[in-house]
DNA sequence: TGCAGCATGTACCAATTGGTACAGTCATGA
DNA sequence: TCATGACTGTACCAATTGGTACATGCTGCA
């Protein structure tokens, strides 16, 4: 062992940027050929550098997947950071505003690559464990927040909001298997009636 | 190759029952342990034969995977065709039972397997593949009739069926991540409450 | 100029993989 | 009895894997 460790958990510095921009490319490359047969060389291969730089700089190749599913977890909640709250909006439209950027079709591998760390993560493997822990919680706290902001009371709004989760997370899964847009998105309106009532 | 060629789609015959009955073991293995890094030596050793038996029996680890998915599909079937119907049921408690049935923990396994594989599938790894085919559609048929059944328009019904699916497919994965039966059959309460009106 | 330290590549290693060759066992039927 | 054929195990192979050792360049500083 020569290097001189970077591979430690400082982020900082100016390498430290040579690594971030490694794990934007890694997702990048994960997002549209998944994770699952990831190899180091096939990896450098692809990103433009020998797969001893990625040890070098990430230590192994556990340590780089814990990185690119952080990394993957903060773009997907960038999507909901995204959306401009206008005034005037009713809350079925920032639902539909919301569902409208998800299901961008831009965004089709991120969303698989959410399918597929969740797929490893239920199989308790360690560099998606973590995803479990947010994978509701995280989400669900914002939702809640609006639903009791729109006058549900706070018991049902968990469960409003939980079940907008899940509905939007297997209307999704819907989408990325059966590429049906115009009936998926039909299925999302129907839901909207339901769910908030408006004709 | 000295093998006298079994490996064919031949299903019948004295060595059929073997081959389901390895299938059989590998599904259960799979359900517990996962698909993604799966080995022939390591299932091999779980269930009890040599690695050489696996290939002997299905031509090649690829073919075997095909199995084993075809097999955890029709296992997965088989929970639909489980649920009693007895007169006098309304079309809430059918879906209370369906579930009750769908989250029984000894499914667990089962379910997260399901994820799984829909996480292969949906980066296309060919094993897994012919599940996108099925995986709204054929579940849409039944749901679609007994939508029409319960007084559904055809068109209205559709969007109905395939939110059901979605949103049981989301409490679902929302069950195997977080543990909290509770909280996620409060949220399918509130769907029902929202779906057939009841209450 | 020369030195120090980071960055990068090449060559290599041990382990594991899917798959094959060959040989042994065991039942069945002539 | 013995021969055929299915069934199974052992030993092996080539390819790929994550990870390491070593050597080389490059940059900045004195």
């Amino acid at each position: 062992m020569d290097d001189s460790r970077p591979e430690g958990e400082a982020e900082q510095g100016a390498h430290g940027d040579r690594r971030a921009q490694l794990v934007d490319a890694a997702v990048d490359h994960v997002a549209a050929h998944g994770i699952a047969d990831l190899s180091l060389r096939g990896l450098g291969a692809a990103i433009g550098v020998s797969h001893r730089m990625l040890i070098h700089y990430f230590g192994s190749k556990e340590q780089l997947l814990v990185e690119i599913v952080r990394t993957s977890e903060r773009r997907q909640r960038d999507v909901l950071s995204r959306i401009r709250l206008e005034p005037g909006l009713s809350p079925a439209d920032v639902a539909r505003l919301l569902w409208h950027q998800l299901t961008d079709p831009r965004l089709a591998g991120q969303e698989r690559l959410f399918f597929e760390i969740c797929g490893h993560a239920l199989r308790g493997r360690p560099e998606a464990v973590p995803v479990l822990e947010g994978l509701v919680t995280d989400w669900l706290e914002p939702l809640v927040a609006a639903e009791v902001a729109a006058g549900a009371e706070p018991a049902a709004a968990r469960n409003r909001a939980r079940l907008g989760l899940a509905t939007v997370r297997g209307l999704l899964l819907d989408l990325l298997a059966t590429g049906d847009r115009a009936g998926v998105d039909s299925a999302m309106e129907e839901f909207l009636r339901l769910y908030y009532g408006s004709q």
